[in-house]
DNA sequence: TGACAGAGGTCAAAGGTCAA
DNA sequence: ATTGACCTTTGACCTCTGTC
């Protein structure tokens, strides 16, 4: 018999009684490889019937050893293992280590997504601007064109969450969930998504934030526009400058966004699971290049999220100024803001989030 | 109940309470076999969150009992199994491995701070309802005694504002911030710190809170008691069942909480850098224990993180509830509340807060 | 001080997973 | 659908620790 081999360090390898591949132990009575192993499980679980085709002695080798299963669970048999050693079906076990989703082919899907975004607001903004509106409701006294009005805000937080939605189509992760679903998470994190977004433009100015027209709102004149709540002073000072401290970049925006969007326990989500496994994907995305990142200081990826409270407060706040300014009559408020940042129920006509989610771009654009 | 067969040679077999295995011996609090003990401790030690995928009533015998680890879980836990019978990982028996690096005093000392705050929340608790309760056990009716009335929450709140600034003054990373840091620090995460106490008190209860005092809060009963904003639900759906799922546990919950604390963005606070830096000491520690912590869990420290977004809003949420109350005069809102939670400026007469930071403990126990 | 009960740990051999 | 390399869980058996 031989059972036996020695390996190339000198080590001992013990072979399988039934195919002589390299065993692995005793399994079911006899020693032998994890082939024949799992072989004579299937085998008796299923209660199979193997006939053979030849003459009952065919070659069982690790090259042959599949070519003929009557033989092989005759020695596996006669190798000694025994059909009473194995156990009923188990539990369940943890679903094993994901294929490794590429982390980077996500990263440059979101990278994609964003620019495509990106080039819809320029497109939009160039649009726009040959027309010069004055609506007159707040002039500056520093008449700076780029200045933006209260106007400019409502356009702004249109465009964006006109730009959210077209971002939203564009994930890939998001064709796993129901248009319900998808709405909701929607109105869920419009608001923050849109102050993200402002936040990361606004990386670069100084007491001051960078609507999505480029525009500009400086922190002390935003009170004078009916950001009652110090929206834009929060925003400066709990995301633009920890942001900057912490030189956030692009890759890392997009991840945070993804991650935000994917909220689990977004309000009239039905399908928690699918959303969080989405989150987690964006997760291991962002810890798996902050962990790489060469300005990697520590805990980069935790310094990150814990960006995420601050934000999701403000936005709670920025949709109460705008709740204000609607309720004061300041503002005007239109179908899109109203429903997917106040959350509003018209029950009578088709919400304008379903119809968004599933018409082409060309007809957002003209919307923006 | 069969809980012991004759032997063959006439000696008494006990048997296990879950399976009906042979037993050997109590362990955790029930009469078991090996096998459920020792699935028992690894259920518990890994934090393991099963779902049954019959209808949570499998068979749990010898042959069976590995078809369903939810039912065996749930078994173990009726036979009365107590997690709180296993201890901390042990050295490795003999020479086998386990480097075991240095354990971690920051969090020793996290831990310290909190038993202590249990205690003082104890005591009060037993000076001011002489009952003893069992907290956080399946045994619950509608009519149970234990329901929490407005009054019941109004303590509840003021005790838990008293014990968090026992619990802050505790902190050693406290003392390197001027006593008006911390106050603003205070009052900036009081209710956020109350939440998540709450929430983690509520981890084994279905559908209901447990107050600081020990009562419960039922989700439907929110409502009728001024809970406008559906806080309770809200710490249910966003908090109570993410934390179950991720099977927080108490080290995992004061390393959150005091990373939550130190909120370098807090309004008020002069030295961010100071809390910020007190915050990195808490997100390390978070994180080398989630890479320690036994494999399988990816992106656990990420996935704690991400509580705390929804833990800001809901906070938030709670405190407009106690405005409203107080606003209504529905509920009593004393100096404590109305400083620490309301932010109320009372510049008339010396701050409670900055008090209450100065003061000894005896004088804080008087006050609850 | 020694027997015991109930904590802890070990590791062979069961189980399951999922790309190929 | 089956295979098999690779990973997880189980439980019989053993050590350690505190108590009486």
């Amino acid at each position: 018999m031989f059972n036996m081999l020695v390996g190339e360090n000198g080590e001992q390898i013990i072979l399988c009684h039934i195919c002589n591949d390299k065993a692995t132990g005793k399994h079911y009575g006899a020693i032998s490889c994890d082939g024949c192993k799992g072989f004579f499980r299937r085998s008796v679980r299923k209660r199979h019937n193997y006939v053979c085709r030849f003459d009952k002695c065919c070659d069982i080798t690790k090259n042959q050893r599949n070519a003929c299963r009557s033989c092989r669970l005759q020695r596996c048999i006669m190798a000694g293992m025994k059909a009473n050693a194995i156990q009923n079906e188990r539990d369940a076990i943890g679903k094993r280590k994901k294929p490794e989703p590429d982390s980077n082919q996500i990263l440059e899907l979101l990278l994609q997504s964003e620019k495509h975004c990106q080039q819809l607001r320029s497109s939009v903004i160039k649009r726009t601007e040959q027309v010069s509106y004055d609506c007159g409701k707040v002039k500056w006294k520093n008449d700076d064109q780029r200045v933006a009005t209260l106007d400019d805000v409502g356009k702004s937080i249109h465009q964006q969450l006109a730009l959210m939605v077209e971002w939203a189509k564009s994930l890939s992760e998001i064709s796993k969930l129901t248009v319900e679903d998808q709405a909701a998470l929607l109105k869920c994190t419009a608001a923050q998504v849109i102050i993200l977004g402002v936040a990361y433009r606004s990386l670069s100015l100084n007491g001051a934030i960078c609507l999505a027209n480029d525009r500009l709102l400086p922190k002390d004149h935003a009170a004078l526009i009916g950001d009652i709540n110090c929206v834009v002073g929060r925003i400066i000072d709990e995301l633009v400058v920890p942001m900057r401290n912490l030189g956030i970049d692009l890759v890392e925006y997009v991840i945070l966004k993804a991650i935000l969007f994917f909220n689990p326990v977004s309000r009239g989500v039905n399908d928690h699971e699918a959303v969080e496994n989405a989150r987690l994907l964006f997760l291991q995305a962002l810890e798996k290049r902050c962990s790489e990142s060469p300005q990697g200081c520590e805990c980069r990826s935790g310094r990150l999220l814990l960006l995420l409270p601050s934000l999701q407060v403000v936005a709670q706040q920025m949709v109460e100024d705008v709740q204000l300014a609607r309720l004061f009559g300041f503002a005007n408020v239109d179908s899109l803001i109203s429903e997917l940042l106040l959350h509003d129920e018209k029950p009578s006509t088709d919400p304008v989030i379903i119809q968004s989610l599933a018409s082409p771009l060309e007809d957002v654009k003209q919307e923006m």
